[in-house]
DNA sequence: ACTCGTCTTTGAATCGTTTCATTTGTTACG
DNA sequence: CGTAACAAATGAAACGATTCAAAGACGAGT
C-alpha cells in the first residue's frame, strides 16, 4: 500500500478483468450492480487513483488548457485568467498558467512545454510575434485563442478589447479637461500598448496645439512606473507635462507614488494622472485614479468559449471577439478647465 | 505532416532503430556524430515533439510540481507562487498553480487533479484540515510540504511566517501610539488569520485598559473589507474603535476605501489602520497603509528546496521553517500619541 | 586469422490506461 | 429442447516514450 495501485491490482483484487475496472470507471452503466459495487470496494480499500500520464497516452489528449500571461502578479492577468479556469472547470478541463514575464524565451519555453503537454488548446497573450508558432500549432490540431489582441481571423480566433479606442478614450478625456501637454508611458514595443498610444496620438491629433510625448518605460510595473515618475520630478517645472497617461494601473501608480513623495507635484491641479485596467487597487490609490476599464470576466470566458469553437470546427473557422473599453473618471483627472 | 509525429516516426524517417531516436535525445553521448545529426534533422523535418505523457507513463512520474493557494489575485500569493516557480524552474521542473478560493472542496478537487497527474510533490497553503490527506500522499511517495502554516515535522515540512509576532507587532504598534479601543478585522476561522488574532490579543493584554473586538468579515477581499468600512462608519462615532487591525491588506484598502468616502472619519487621527503582507499597494494607498511584511520570496524559494530535500530523504525527514515579519510604519498609523 | 575490448545500434519489454471484438451467461420464446 | 436476443465480462492490442540486454562493427594487438 506504499506504492500506488494500478488499474490491474485493482482487477485482480476484485477478482475481474481490467477492461471491467475500466469500465466502472468510464461507463458504469454497462457494469452490473454486483461487480460494480466490489470493483469500488476493491479501489476504495487500495486506495487506487487514475494515472493522468496512462490516460492521455491512450486518449491522444490532455483535458488541459495552457495559458500564457505577460504577467500573473497584474491583476488584469490574474482576472483573466480566474475567469478562464472557472469557464474551463464548467467544460471539465483545467488551465495551467504560464507567466512570460513579457520575455519572448519564456513564452517560447511555456509554449514548447505546453506543446509536450499535449494541451488541448493554448490561450495566448503573446511578446513576441508568434503567428508562425499558431500556424504550425494549428496543423498539428492545437486550437490557439490570442488574449488581449486583435488576431487576423483566417489564422486563428481573438478576445480582444479595442485598445486603439482605450487609448483614444483616455487622451480624449485628458484634452476635455483642458490640458494640451500630454505624456505617454509604457513599452510600446508592446502592441497593446502601441495599438493605446495610437488611439491617444489621434484624440491629439484632433486638437490643435496639443502635443503628447512618448516615454519608455522598463516594463509594465509599480516599479517600472516610479523610475519614471522619479525622472518627471527631477525635470523643471515648465518642462512637465500637463497630464500623464500609463499603459496600465500599475505603473500609474509607480508615477504617482514618485510625485506624491515629493510635495510640489499636486494631482490633479499640477498633473493629471490616468492609467489603463482600472485594478481593485485604482480606487484606493492615494489619488484615486481614472483608468480605462476592460471587461476582464468577459475576456476570460469568452476565450475558453472560443476554443471550444474552435475545437468543434477543426480549426478552420476562426472568430474575433472585440469588447469595447470604458472610461472611468476619478480625482486623479479631475477638471482643471472649469 | 498534420498530425503530430511520434519518434517511431522520426526512427523510420531516420533509418534508424527507435532506441537510437530516444537516445540522441537523452544520451546524446552514446549516439555518433553522423547518426546524431541524421536523427535531428528527421526531427526538424517531421516536426516532432516528444509526448510527456507517455515520458512521464515510463518514468512513473512528472516533472510537475503541484502549488495551491488560498487566491491567485492577492499578491502575496502571486509572490510567493512567482519564487517558486522561478525556483522550480532552475530545477527543470515546473509549477502548477491551483486556486482553492478558500474552498475546501475546491482545494479538495486540486489534489485530486494533482495526484492524478502524479506531481512530484505538494505545495500547500491549506484551508481546511489537510492533515490525513497529507498522510496519505506521503505513503505513496508524494511529498508535501505547507506552505504559509506552521507543520507538525513528523509529518510534514512547512515553510511560515509567525502569524502570532506579526499580530503582536501590529497591536503593539497601535497601542505604542496611544490607541486603546481596538478591532480586528479578519477571518478567524482561518489559521493564520487566528493567529495573527492571538498575537494581538497577547498584545492588549498586556496594556491596563486596553481593547481589542472581533469583526469577522465575509472573505479576505477588498470588498470584504468595504462591507465591514460600512458597517463602521454607520456606528455612532463613540461606538467606533480608534486602531482597526486588519488580518491582510486588501482588506485593509477596502475598509480604507469605506472610511475616507465618508469625509468624517479621518485617518489616521480618527480611527488608525494597519493592514498585513504590505502588498505593493500598500504604499500608494489613500492613506499610505502600514502593514507587516512576509518574506514572500523567501517562503516561495524556500518551499521548493524543502520539497527536494524531502524527495532526497524519500519523505521521511521533515523540517519547519519559519521566517519573521517586519513591522512597516506609513501614514495610516500616524501618531495620535505626541 | 583470431581474439579482445570499445563504441554503436538494435528491438523487445514495459509503464497504466482505454477500446473493442469476442466469449460467456441468462432469459424468453417457439 | 433449441436458439435467438441481449447483457455482462473478458483480455489482447494500442498509445509513445525509455530502458537494457544483446548483437554488430571496428580497430588493435598477437
Amino acid at each position: 500500500m506504499s506504492q500506488t495501485a494500478s488499474i490491474k491490482d485493482v482487477a485482480t483484487h476484485a477478482q475481474v478483468a481490467v477492461g471491467t475496472v475500466s469500465n466502472v470507471l468510464n461507463y458504469p452503466d454497462r457494469v452490473s450492480q454486483r461487480t460494480k459495487e466490489r470493483v469500488l470496494k476493491s479501489i476504495a480499500e487500495l486506495g487506487f487513483v487514475r494515472n493522468d500520464a496512462a490516460r492521455q497516452l491512450r486518449a491522444g489528449q490532455s483535458r488541459t488548457i495552457g495559458l500564457i500571461v505577460l504577467d500573473v502578479g497584474n491583476p488584469f492577468f490574474s482576472s483573466v485568467a480566474r475567469a478562464a479556469e472557472d469557464a474551463a472547470t464548467a467544460l471539465g478541463s483545467v488551465v495551467l498558467v504560464g507567466d512570460s514575464g513579457q520575455d519572448a524565451s519564456r513564452e517560447a519555453h511555456y509554449m514548447d512545454l505546453f506543446q509536450e503537454q499535449r494541451v488541448q488548446g493554448l490561450l495566448i497573450s503573446p511578446v513576441g510575434d508568434v503567428g508562425d508558432r499558431i500556424d504550425t500549432l494549428r496543423d498539428r490540431g492545437v486550437p490557439t485563442v490570442l488574449v488581449d489582441q486583435l488576431a487576423d481571423t483566417d489564422r486563428c480566433s481573438s478576445v480582444s478589447v479595442d485598445d486603439e479606442e482605450g487609448g483614444y478614450l483616455a487622451a480624449r478625456h485628458l484634452l476635455d479637461t483642458g490640458r494640451r501637454r500630454l505624456a505617454f508611458v509604457g513599452t510600446p514595443s508592446i502592441r497593446q500598448v502601441a495599438n493605446r498610444l495610437n488611439g491617444a496620438q489621434r484624440a491629439v491629433s484632433e486638437i490643435a496645439g496639443a502635443t503628447i510625448e512618448v516615454l519608455d518605460s522598463a516594463g509594465q510595473t509599480v516599479l517600472a512606473g516610479r523610475q519614471v515618475g522619479n525622472a518627471l520630478v527631477e525635470r523643471a517645472p515648465a518642462e512637465r507635462p500637463e497630464a500623464v497617461f500609463c499603459s496600465n494601473d500599475l505603473l500609474a501608480l509607480g508615477v504617482m507614488q514618485s510625485l506624491t513623495m515629493l510635495r510640489t507635484v499636486k494631482i490633479p491641479e499640477d498633473i493629471a494622472l490616468i492609467g489603463y485596467d482600472d485594478i481593485d487597487f485604482a480606487v484606493s490609490a492615494v489619488v484615486p485614479l481614472s483608468s480605462i476599464r476592460q471587461p476582464t470576466e468577459a475576456l476570460g470566458r469568452t476565450a475558453i468559449e472560443l476554443l471550444a469553437e474552435e475545437q468543434e470546427s477543426g480549426g478552420t473557422k476562426h472568430r474575433a471577439v472585440v469588447f469595447t473599453p470604458e472610461l472611468v473618471v476619478r480625482q486623479s483627472t479631475a477638471g482643471a478647465d472649469s
